[in-house]
DNA sequence: AGTACCACCTGACGGC
DNA sequence: TGCCGTCAGGTGGTAC
């Protein structure tokens, strides 16, 4: 579930359950999630410590440590969080487990095991070092578009491409496009300001309205295509059938009749 | 700069 | 029930 409404919702949950509390024990289960640290460094560093504080940029998730810099976290494809007290409740992907001393666990589990965790010299630094671009909730209407004016390729890839904008997916991107009614093979250069403008309206409305529904895919609203991600499903506009293509090497799904190819 | 393809991994699902 | 192919919400490297 990892684009950026899901991480921000990890981010609420472990601000809601696991800050200030003593890291009894860590537990690693797969060192394939370790990044550029190993599992003893990670034990070492986090024993006895807290969990302080937390940000996010786009699919990122930092957290600060007390007084040694911070931990990433990186969803991959299948990530996710579970605080949990009784050891029974352990997520069947567990890859590393965080025991706090107040008898609470904390999981990261990831099937596939393309997430990451990692130790870090702060936010700042790495989202510079990876060249992420601005995490688009932060974005007014301008800069946006001054974003996206400095591109040439198709929209879709230009959505998901991280150092352009950080934290929108596969998912999420088909999403917004459906939303402003652009085809996802279309080429940046072919919008106006003015559809740049509402491209950088619904990317915010999607975005908050998804976290606003705890990036839960069931609650978002019968308007989205999220709903009806399939294809031959019926188009939320009553326009006809969703239809799936490849675009930026992803599969995507959009409604031929709401996303034309040609502008009008 | 942009794209296409492969690789990394495992689990879920549909067809037989 | 079980096997097999296919696909999956991300990212990084390579080659063009």
């Amino acid at each position: 579930m990892p684009e950026l409404p899901d991480i921000e919702i990890f981010k609420r949950y472990v601000d809601a359950t696991s800050l200030h509390q003593k890291i009894r024990k860590v537990e690693v289960r797969s060192e394939k999630v370790l990044g550029a640290t190993s599992a003893r460094k990670l034990r070492s560093t986090l024993k006895g410590r807290s969990f302080e504080s937390t940000r996010r940029h786009g699919k990122n998730l930092f957290v600060k440590l007390a007084d040694a810099g911070w931990m990433l976290m990186h969803f991959g494809m299948t990530g996710s969080l579970a605080y949990f007290e009784n050891p029974d409740d352990e997520p069947p992907n567990s890859r590393l487990l965080f025991a706090f001393e107040n008898g609470y666990h904390l999981a990261f589990d990831d099937a596939r095991m393309f997430g990451k965790v990692d130790l870090i010299a702060g936010p700042e630094d790495y989202v510079r070092e990876r060249e992420l671009g601005p995490d688009p909730l932060e974005l007014d209407a301008a800069s946006f578009r001054d974003r996206l004016r400095g591109t040439k390729g198709g929209v879709k890839a230009t959505l998901m491409n991280q150092k352009t904008l950080a934290g929108i997916g596969n998912l999420y991107s088909d999403e917004i496009l459906f939303q402003a009614r652009i085809h996802p093979r279309i080429s940046v250069a072919q919008l106006d300001d003015p559809a740049l403008q509402d491209l950088h309206k619904q990317t915010l409305r999607v975005l908050n309205t998804a976290i606003a529904r705890d990036a839960y895919p069931q609650e978002l609203p019968d308007s989205f295509l999220l709903s009806h991600r399939q294809e031959g499903a019926r188009c939320p506009r009553g326009n006809g059938q969703i239809q799936k293509l490849q675009a930026a090497g992803r599969t995507s799904y959009f409604c031929p009749t709401c996303q034309p190819k040609k502008a009008e």
